[in-house]
DNA sequence: GTCTATAGGTTGATAGAC
DNA sequence: GTCTATCAACCTATAGAC
């Protein structure tokens, strides 16, 4: 065998980096951006203030890095339309549950959000992309007769996906704690299910 | 005539205090909360900045008077189920169009975070309302005879209201100035109209 | 690459006159 | 109720040694 280790080619690295951006998240969680300190993210990342400046360039940095981090995974696990239509809306609503976070926080400074929005446009992501996957997998459905033909896949995809993100929206607003009246997953699910049917 | 000109009880005042809410609120909405300084405010307010102190006691109550403001629209103007079903959907939007940046700045806080979800459970705001709204009103449809029996009232209305949501935080997450490719309302007022119409 | 120490600049909040 | 003046605290960012 020649070299399956995966050997790192530059850096010998102490972790110090990832362990900023893990801290930084987790404080995001908790406190929200507006008592998010450098100072902070330091002493819970265990490394002094200056290796936080020393890796990432200012405050603006570190959090553009937190978010393109906790995004790119959309890029792979965007779902794929495979699997079951529930399976679709667990894999998107865990997604949103940690993506939406970060993105609420950018919304706290103008330079931010503007990046962040940037950094979305030029990576092609968005809830279009959602819509767009469950769209083609309707279309792919009309195709095969088991949806019904007088569809409108990206808009019926729309209602899917965006029910995902209400939910999510409202967990995260409202808090978890007290029930929240509005339907469930699997009830949403049944219910578009039996809208997108045949009719025949 | 008794008394019908709207004479004020007790303040004599000179618009201070709205004054105040307002500067907040477009700050709010220019710069996001973590920039939003109580000298801003004052200096936009046209006030001193003792006297933002004077009337809220704190930046933190001042926000919290922000977006009891902002939401307590809701209250009433929350959305009756009369209409059609894209005035409906249009007047949602407006309402997250003002109301989404408030809770969105209220989530970088813990405190306010807290304190906006405390509200929201007193006063029984949250999505929910406009789903129970729509929701009736499909139910209304059903005896009517024009939505199709076996509709589940509540989800169904979900999957709509929750797709304005989600046209209204695109718009304010990645910006309003490429063109999303997420469904207009016109189109997915059509989709969902076709959906729960009757089969027979 | 990581540390300690510190400079420099804001910011939230108060005191006290009017 | 509104102002001016001011403080104390804090926070970002840098300098320089190791």
């Amino acid at each position: 065998m020649t070299d399956t280790t995966p050997r790192r080619r530059g850096r010998p690295p102490s972790g110090g980096r990832e362990a900023i951006r893990e801290a930084t998240l987790a404080l995001l969680r908790e406190r929200g951006v507006a008592r998010l300190t450098t100072r902070d993210v330091a002493e819970r990342a265990g490394v002094s203030e200056a290796s936080v400046y020393y890796h990432y360039t200012d405050k603006a940095g570190l959090l553009r890095a937190v978010f393109e981090a906790g995004l790119e995974r959309l890029q792979s696990a965007a779902v794929d339309g495979d699997g079951t239509l529930l399976t679709f809306g667990q894999e998107l609503e865990r997604f949103l549950e940690q993506a939406l976070p970060v993105m609420t926080a950018a919304q706290s400074d103008a330079d931010l959000r503007d990046a962040l929005a940037a950094h979305m446009v030029a990576n092609d992501l968005g809830p279009h992309r959602g819509v767009q996957t469950l769209g083609a997998h309707l279309a792919a459905g009309q195709r095969a007769g088991t949806v019904r033909p007088d569809l409108d896949p990206q808009a019926a995809a729309m209602l899917f996906v965006s029910s995902c993100l209400l939910r999510v929206a409202q967990r995260q607003f409202v808090g978890r704690a007290d029930a929240p009246p509005v339907p469930s997953l699997e009830r949403t699910v049944a219910q578009f299910e039996a809208l997108i049917r045949p009719v025949a």
